[in-house]
RNA sequence: GGGCGGUUAGCUCAGCUGGUUAGAGCGCCUGCCUUACAAGCAGGAGGUCGCAGGUUCGAGUCCUGCACUGCCCACCA
């Protein structure tokens, strides 16, 4: 038989072996549904409205420069979840997989190498360059998409894309041009935040603040025609006393009275020997420090802005490296933080400093290379936002997109209305370049295509320099991914996208920008009506959305809660975490942890448990096979089912000839409807929790051990029950096997092709019907009951521990039953209760067996283990101390409430009977403690 | 400066819309190589749910304040 499966689970070469498999057999590659096809998809998995439901996914790009990290592994591990829990469903799946080029990030890793052959890029020059990049491109990029190959995540490899794909890029000039043409592009010369280091302009969200303690410099600029004698001076306070080589102006406030007598008077700008005028701009508040500001419009937002008010030259004093130029006098050529000693050295001598002060400043780094990045002056290209940002709040607001968790709605919602313009273009040469075309007589155009010659004078033109923002291609990708802007067979199926799944540290980055662009250039767009339908968004009025759902994720730390990086070491690498654990186990644990809004702090020991999940899995499965094949092999009877049955959605063929079978297949309905509902919401946790307690706790715990002797069963009549358990464990197991496969694919397929035996068509477990609860299978008296004999076989349990009886010994056992229906129950499953707490015999009491050493009582029975062993009187006395004491707190509580008007009056009556019945089962245990104390003489 | 979250067992975390005696994994203690699994089985110890008030018949859960802690946003010199 093929069943042999080794003693321990070794994930590797199953799990590499699978992945594999997926991919070479297109598993999860989606053709596009006919626009003609009522019956999308065919026969069996097709639901009740006429077109197949779709489910559609973007997968968020990693970057070309990437490797696999903690962070990669748990967003996908969350998406395959979902997406093979639709596929399971029913749904026409899709999961659009691709790689972004990563602007600058991209860039940066090729100088880098460059850097160690003692090349710059420009020594390259810029198509040699780009070869470069390309060449790298092709080496590397494809690591992380080899990895998430290796990881089994379930998307469409045939539809793989990389953000700079031909058609990708045309798709970004058409855009470009479409938003130029509407207005909402523009070129302008403004204060950018500038990188020095990587020599470009970088939008406001590539910014990052951190506190850091500096100074405020206080200066004295000497007032023109004020007595030698005596001299007046203003006073301004500055972080950056180097800009102060490019001032214009001194502001004060028209209502500041200190300063009334200064309007239209001129300083000296020290060490520039300049003449400046004072000048009274808003800009200076007078409540801030000495309310007089100095005005630097080259280097500074505000001041940029008072600049324009006042019509104030702007005297740029640095260069694209923040080195001090020709026009910052004597200081040319230093460095922003040298000229800055130099500087205030130099104010000192000349008696202008007239204070230094501690202050703590925000100052603004380079997101990529932490370089303190220079407010400066220069011409880019920029996105008028307000419209774009008023639909894509709108979308939010009216719920065409729900975000979840949803305290980050609002959070979306604030960055929306309080957004500024933003600079899309890049100084870089990596990336889609600015499809704008210079003259040299001044004209700029801005086309698809180059064109020929300059339309205004008919010289040539030379296309812009400059590239595009990373994120302003990949905020497009969930429409020109499936081929906007042709207008597609793929679009009308497939977008909108059904969910995006994400981080918060992409929130605005990209999500926004996705919002944005897709509620603007995807307006009037239709979604197929009947796949709309069918899919279950037929209240949803905007289809123009380029999703309908948002889960933003939280954030894998290390187990010391602290945000991996590399710089700290901390880094925990998953594929080192697979090799030990295994994919299933690593995912498991993502999962069982992936509470939402939470973020989690990544810990092995937590994973070295479920890759014993694993095993146990694989023990039972091995268990299961060993009795499929004892007992097929005396007949011709199989329990393996086929094609048809296993397409069926829950359990069938389940035959409930015990309590137990009944029981178990109540608790799997249970669980699937838990399971099911807990993946709706993004429960990822307790999908994964419920799982790993019923097949353990339950499955595996309790009716593997109940139906053992039916499977040994040999002879006669008890050979067809044999198969009856052996025909029932098989169709639990696969159900549970279904059950749990979004969340650990590999075993769950190792298994399951097992118990097929090569006898279905279908090819994998993945393509099979998920569980739902049937309601018809849940039984409440079943659970009951069993839990009224499990309830028994652990108080037995508990008294042969106290009473230290050998583990091998058995034990007589009497029982005084409550209720004849309990004694009924128990003398029904006698054999279970001998077998499971090793009992010799069962005999039944008539009376309460409370005054019997060794004895426990329930509500419903009393248990007494006979044994000869004395017990332990001091023990069982501070036992059973505890044990009245918290019979006794639970009996105070409940009278206080049950005496409480308020309360009964108020509360659910359900809350009051139980508390009742929960109540004088309290009476009746106190009794019971209070004379067996007495007895013992406690 | 604004906003958001966290604080529950030795450790890492659950506990959804307030309702029986607050749970899990790991670790710890005791006993078992029981014919699927020692990566296992059986049993056990361990918590005044950060602090102080409040709402309610009833609070780990809702409200207010405080403490500690983490994160995001922000052009105030």
């Amino acid at each position: 038989m093929p069943h042999e499966l080794p003693k321990a689970y070794e994930p590797g070469a199953i799990e590499a072996r699978w992945a594999e498999y997926w991919i070479k057999e297109k598993l999860f590659s989606v053709a596009t549904p006919p626009a003609d096809a009522g019956d999308a998809g065919g026969g069996a998995r097709a639901t009740s409205a006429s077109a197949q439901p779709v489910f559609s996914l973007l997968l968020p790009p990693p970057n070309v420069t990437g490797n696999l990290h903690m962070g990669h592994m748990f967003e996908q591990t969350q998406m395959d979840i979902i997406v093979r829990w639709h596929r399971m469903r029913g749904f026409l799946t899709l999961w659009l997989p691709g790689t972004d080029h990563a602007g600058i990030a991209t860039q940066l890793m090729v100088e880098r190498q460059l850097a160690s052959e003692g090349k710059k890029r420009r020594d390259l020059g810029r198509e040699k360059f780009i070869e470069r990049v390309w060449e790298w491109k092709k080496k590397y990029g494809g690591n992380i998409t080899d990895q998430m190959k290796r990881l089994g995540a379930s998307v469409d490899w045939d539809r793989e894309y990389f953000t700079m794909d031909e058609n990708l890029s045309r798709a970004v000039r058409e855009v470009f041009v479409r938003l130029y043409e509407e207005g909402l592009i523009y070129r302008g010369k403004y204060i950018v935040n500038w990188c020095p280091r990587c020599e470009t302009a970088i939008s406001d969200l590539e910014v990052k603040h951190e506190d850091v303690p500096g100074k405020l410099w206080e200066i004295r600029y000497p007032v023109i025609g004020t007595p030698a004698d005596k001299p007046e001076f203003i006073t301004v306070a500055t972080t950056r006393p180097e800009t102060m080589l490019g001032d214009t102006a001194i502001a004060v406030n028209i209502r500041d009275e200190r300063y009334t007598h200064l309007h239209g008077k001129k300083v000296l700008l020290p060490l520039m020997e300049r003449e400046i005028p004072i000048i009274t701009d808003e800009l200076a508040q007078p409540e801030f420090g000495t309310g007089a500001v100095k005005v630097t419009p080259a280097h500074d937002p505000n001041d940029f802005q008072a600049g324009l008010r006042n019509n104030l030259p702007q005297i740029e004093v640095m260069d694209e490296n923040a080195r001090m130029n020709q026009n910052a006098g004597k200081y040319a050529g230093l460095d922003r933080y040298e000229a800055r000693k130099q500087v205030l050295a130099d104010l000192e001598a000349g008696n202008f400093l007239v204070g230094t002060k501690d202050h703590t400043l925000p100052l603004g780094k380079c997101d990529r290379c932490a370089t303190v990045v220079e407010p400066r002056l220069s011409t880019q290209w920029f996105i008028k936002i307000a419209p774009m940002a008023k639909r894509a709040a709108d979308a939010v607001r009216s719920g065409e997109i729900t975000i979840a968790p949803e305290n980050n709605q609002q959070i979306y919602l604030n960055w929306m209305d309080n957004i500024h313009d933003w600079c899309i273009s890049r100084q870089l040469w990596w990336g889609h370049r600015v499809p704008a075309w210079h003259c040299a007589c001044g004209e700029i155009v801005v086309a698809r295509e180059a064109p020929a010659a300059c339309g205004k004078c008919g010289g040539a033109v030379e296309q812009d320099a400059d590239v595009l923002d990373t994120w302003f291609s990949s905020g497009l990708l969930p429409f020109t991914t499936l081929g906007w802007p042709e207008k597609t067979r793929d679009l009308e199926v497939f977008y909108p996208t059904a969910l995006m799944i994400t981080g918060f540290d992409i929130l605005f980055f990209w999500l926004a920008r996705m919002i944005m662009f897709g509620c603007h250039f995807m307006r009037g767009h239709e979604q197929d009506p009947a796949i709309k339908a069918s899919s279950g968004w037929s209240e949803r009025k905007d289809d123009a959305v380029p999703f309908r759902r948002v889960y933003i994720h939280a954030l894998v730390r290390d187990a010391d809660r602290q945000k991996m990086s590399k710089t700290k070491g901390n880094v925990v690498d998953p594929l080192d975490i697979i090799a030990r654990f295994g994919t299933d186990a690593t995912r498991f644990t993502l999962a069982a942890m992936a509470a939402p809004g939470t973020d989690i702090a990544f810990n092995e020991s937590r994973t070295d448990g479920y890759r014993a999940f694993a095993n146990k899995i694989w023990n039972a499965a091995r268990f299961m096979f060993m009795n499929v094949d004892r007992i097929a092999d005396r007949s011709p009877w199989t329990p393996i089912k086929a094609d048809s049955e296993i397409l069926h959605v829950g359990v069938g063929g389940v035959k409930t000839v015990a309590l137990e079978d009944r029981w178990i297949l109540s608790r799997f309905n249970r669980v699937a409807a838990d399971v099911n509902d807990a993946l709706a919401t993004y429960r990822f946790h307790e999908a994964a929790n419920r799982i790993y307690d019923f097949f353990w706790g339950e499955f595996c715990d309790w009716y593997l051990e109940l139906i053992k002797p039916r499977l040994m069963n040999e002879g006669g009549s008890a050979r067809a029950e044999a198969s009856v358990a052996c025909s029932n464990l098989v169709n639990l197991f696969e159900s549970s096997l279904r059950l749990l496969h979004p969340i650990m694919p590999f075993i769950t397929e190792e298994i399951w092709h097992a118990m097929q035996e090569n006898k279905t068509s279908i090819k994998s477990i993945a393509l099979t019907a998920y569980p739902q609860a049937d309601e018809k299978q849940f039984d409440l008296a079943a659970e009951t009951e069993m839990a009224i004999l499990q309830d028994l076989i652990v108080s037995v349990r508990n008294l042969r521990a106290e009473l230290k009886v050998e583990t091998k010994a058995k034990v007589p056992i009497e029982i005084f039953a409550h209720e004849p229906a309990i004694r009924s129950l128990i003398e029904q499953n006698r054999g279970a209760v001998e077998r499971l707490a090793n009992v010799e015999s069962i005999a039944f009491a008539g009376g309460s067996l409370t005054s019997k050493a060794g004895a426990r009582s329930t509500a419903r029975f009393d248990v007494h283990v006979i044994y000869e062993r004395k017990i332990d009187v001091a023990a069982e006395c501070e036992r059973l101390k505890k044990e009245l004491e918290r019979i006794e707190k639970g009996m105070t509580n409940g009278q206080k409430q049950l005496s409480n008007e308020g309360f009964l009056a108020k509360a659910p009556a359900a809350i009051v009977e139980n508390l009742r019945k929960q109540h004088q089962e309290l009476v009746v245990l106190q009794e019971k403690t209070l004379s067996k104390m007495k007895e013992l003489g406690c």
